[in-house]
DNA sequence: TCTGGGGTCCTAGGACCC
DNA sequence: TCTGGGGTCCTAGGACCC
């Protein structure tokens, strides 16, 4: 018999297929999509997973491999994928209301009420409607918590005879599928804990469910221990409809070049600033205190001691580009230290609170002013979301457009979907 | 030359209090 | 001379996710 049931179902290859919606002459061509500042491979189509290029390999030490393939690369198109994410997320809609968004290419759906003997044949419907509405492929994963449907999830994609949906639903099922999955794929198993596993012989997710619960909390956690449960059968996380209140907004990059001036880094933390505070505008939140820090090159020895952050409080929770750029500019000049050639930096709003439930400030020097400055930024987000606007078109005026700190992004495809200027063309 | 960005949760240890 | 212990709160860092 069949209990209650999840699905999570997960677009395959997400990135990789969004390039190919638009371009059907790339169907069977190796595809890659590489990160901001084109760092390292974050997508691989089947055929470039066949040659063996790893997920997030450094683009620079696979270039050649890449290149010797037929690989076709691309930069990360946000844009693109943030709309064809939104074009599958409302089909799941139209199928069920029991819907959690997970992550930009997965979303769980709550089956309780669905007849167990048609759950296959509806998912089956649903992955062939996704398939045909928005061209993007999916493989449906049903499982009795939500650690067993991704593993489901992950068999799909793997063992082609499924069909691209899989359901674990007996005990002898479920048993070879954990058996079929190395401990370090299970959700919630990372690199650190995979390895401390393996060294005590762990090495399948069965050998996992077959240790006592008290072994694994004291090994890993009470994390793994809820793992350790819901491979076991039993829930320990639900289906969250209503997204959680956010408790953090970051906007970072890392720099194209080392960057060690000042006046460089003043740049990137107002543009960051103004992206965040921006952000948080557009859902209604304001950020009590703003954090920015400052990283060297991870990947050099000793690094770690150059790196530096500060967090300056303001007087009232904002959301004003000009007041959170000039506290992210007071934590710069907290942070910064000279001579330090820096690689990454970033803006951390925190402390956040909605903005109706903010008190006026009792002791404001200047409500009209406040209510001017209001009024401004209103303004301003009106003309850079404006269709015809580029980019930042209006912005303050410690930015500027050019330095060695903005990235790069050679190979991107046109925003198809999502801007006037670069709709496709049909010819 | 060249190694992403944006999140959340948990834990250990220090500060502080009585 | 003897110099506690337990609770709470906060923060930094580590772990995880996509």
């Amino acid at each position: 018999m069949i209990g209650k049931m999840f699905a999570l179902v997960d677009c395959n290859n997400f990135y990789a297929s969004c390039e190919r919606v638009f371009r059907p002459d790339l169907e069977g061509v190796p595809i890659v999509v590489l990160s901001n500042n084109d760092g390292c491979v974050i997508a691989r189509s089947n055929e470039v997973k066949a040659l063996g290029v790893p997920m997030g390999a450094p683009y620079f030490k696979v270039k050649d491999m890449l290149n010797a393939g037929g690989v076709k690369i691309f930069s990360s198109n946000y844009a693109l994928y943030g709309d064809m994410s939104g074009r599958v997320m409302t089909i799941l809609y139209s199928f069920s209301p029991e819907v959690e968004i997970y992550s930009i290419d997965e979303a769980f759906i709550d089956l309780d009420g669905f007849a167990p003997n048609v759950i296959i044949a509806q998912m089956n419907a649903l992955r062939a409607n996704i398939k045909k509405w928005t061209s993007i492929p999916v493989s449906i994963g049903i499982g009795p918590t939500k650690t067993l449907a991704k593993i489901a999830a992950e068999r799909a994609k793997k063992d082609l005879s499924l069909g691209g949906v899989c359901m674990l639903d007996g005990k002898t099922q479920t048993h070879s599928a954990l058996n079929l999955t190395p401990v370090g794929d299970v959700w919630g198993i990372g690199r650190a804990w995979n390895k401390r596993l393996n060294a005590g012989g762990i090495i399948t997710a069965l050998d996992f469910a077959n240790q006592p619960m008290q072994l694994v909390r004291k090994k890993i956690g009470v994390s793994g221990a809820r793992t350790w449960l819901e491979l076991n059968g039993t829930r320990a996380f639900v289906i969250e409809m209503q997204p959680g209140i956010r408790k953090s907004c970051i906007s970072s990059r890392s720099f194209s070049k080392n960057v060690t001036v000042l006046d460089e880094l003043k740049e990137a933390i107002a543009t960051f600033a103004a992206r965040a505070s921006e952000r948080l505008r557009g859902e209604r939140m304001a950020a009590g205190t703003i954090s920015v820090f400052l990283l060297a090159n991870r990947f050099d020895e000793n690094s770690i001691a150059a790196n530096s952050s500060a967090t300056v409080t303001l007087d009232n929770p904002s959301a004003n580009t000009v007041e959170i750029t000039q506290g992210a500019l007071a934590a710069l000049a907290k942070a910064y230290k000279k001579g330090i050639a820096y690689k990454k930096a970033g803006v951390s709003l925190l402390e956040l609170s909605p903005m109706h439930s903010l008190q006026p400030s009792l002791f404001s020097a200047a409500p009209d002013k406040e209510n001017r400055a209001h009024n401004l930024q209103i303004a301003i987000d009106k003309i850079n979301s404006s269709p015809r606007a580029v980019r930042d078109m209006v912005h303050i005026g410690a930015r500027k457009q050019k330095g060695n700190w903005h990235m790069r992004q050679d190979m991107r495809s046109p925003r198809y979907t999502t801007s006037w200027r670069e709709l496709p063309r049909v010819t």
